[in-house]
DNA sequence: CGCCATATTGAGATATATCAAGTAAAGTGG
DNA sequence: CCACTTTACTTGATATATCTCAATATGGCG
């Protein structure tokens, strides 16, 4: 399949808030990407962080203008495919559109287990199941990136930057979680799977 | 196009989770329905409420069992279209190609806002904005319903139904919120607009 | 080397969960 | 149709978790 290929720099926009719909999906081949919105009270609402072989531009499908923004968290490589390419291969490959299909069907998926996360009522809950979830993306690696800052987890998972610290750092007290500049690996994971699935953990101590 | 259709009684579900997937979508025709999953503490997540001319499945296409439930909360009327039928009519009319993609675009929209709602810190601030929600999709009506539990609103929203309870109270004791036994209107439609957007409310007084 | 942004940590205020009691509504059987 | 049973809803008092605000520490970058 023919494709073009953008280059952005770590902070750049791929589009935002607002912008006409250009007619074209993303790909994206490495890198990370975050899909944000603002929300009324001035804040920012992260809908998800988007890694390598993610597809950007779903929620976009036949609509007039961008719902949400996206941002690049690190430098990125970007494929860039015209709706028309898109729906020329479908027609052509039957079986292309049922994969195209499961995609779609997959990301409304996804953010129905975002939003499973974020009714976990407790905080060390989000987190641990937001470390594990990153795990789980990164194919069977034992480790995985945390590109993104304090405050921007802190937004996808609808607490405070303050909070996601203190559970992080609980997590590490306990050598469940081991971190580096950015990378993470979690020595502990069946201690924080028991986090996730809802054991108590106290924030001190 | 040709439908089959079906009657549900309050309480009967279309399917459960982990049924295999039957290869048909349904269309509400009238009643209402709420999607659910279970959560790993046993609780109960509602992923969304569904009305009149709602599609329910989208998010299995191409998926081999069922992720959500869905339960009758009204008697219901659904009318159920195969997947084979779907197809053929979306390869010769292009142009119910292009609504279908926008139909999927708009419940991966749909569950963006819902997480975003899930991520207001307040919980009046959440109530109210699904009070308006509900209004917005009775289509300009002046009054919209309430079909479900209060605890099924709880696990919408991530609070419990004490908390919806006491929320709804406050509107009401305001004079902002009038409810009847099912159906509800909003004479304070700008004040709850106001909550809405965070602004702080007493939950008692 | 020093500055700036980001992250961590602390102490106190506050909102919501929890537990429990009381009330209203809905369904059931006579 | 009415008493009875059961379920759902409302409301109260308390505990606790997270937010808020502020101070300190860390790391990146010129």
């Amino acid at each position: 399949m023919e494709q073009r290929c953008i280059q952005l720099r770590c902070g750049d926009h791929l589009f935002r808030v607002s912008d006409a719909v250009d007619q074209h999906l993303h790909i994206i081949r490495s890198g990370d990407i975050k899909l944000y919105q603002h929300c009324r009270d001035g804040g920012q609402h992260i809908i998800e962080f988007l890694g390598p072989g993610a597809w950007v531009g779903l929620e976009s499908l036949n609509e007039q203008e961008r719902h949400a923004g996206a941002v690049a968290l690190t430098d990125c490589e970007i494929a860039t495919v015209p709706y028309t390419l898109l729906t020329a291969v479908l027609d052509r490959h039957p079986r292309s559109a049922e994969a195209f299909g499961q995609l779609l069907s997959g990301t409304i998926a996804r953010h129905q287990q975002h939003a499973a996360m974020l009714r976990s009522t407790s905080a060390v809950q989000r987190v641990a199941q937001f470390l594990l979830h990153r795990l789980e993306q990164a194919q069977g690696a034992v480790r995985a990136t945390l590109p993104m800052s304090r405050q921007d987890i802190a937004d996808y998972l609808g607490l405070t930057s303050s909070t996601v610290s203190r559970c992080l750092s609980a997590l590490r007290r306990r050598g469940w979680l081991a971190m580096g500049q950015r990378a993470y690996t979690l020595p502990g994971l069946q201690d924080v799977e028991m986090v996730a699935a809802g054991a108590p953990l106290a924030l001190d101590c």
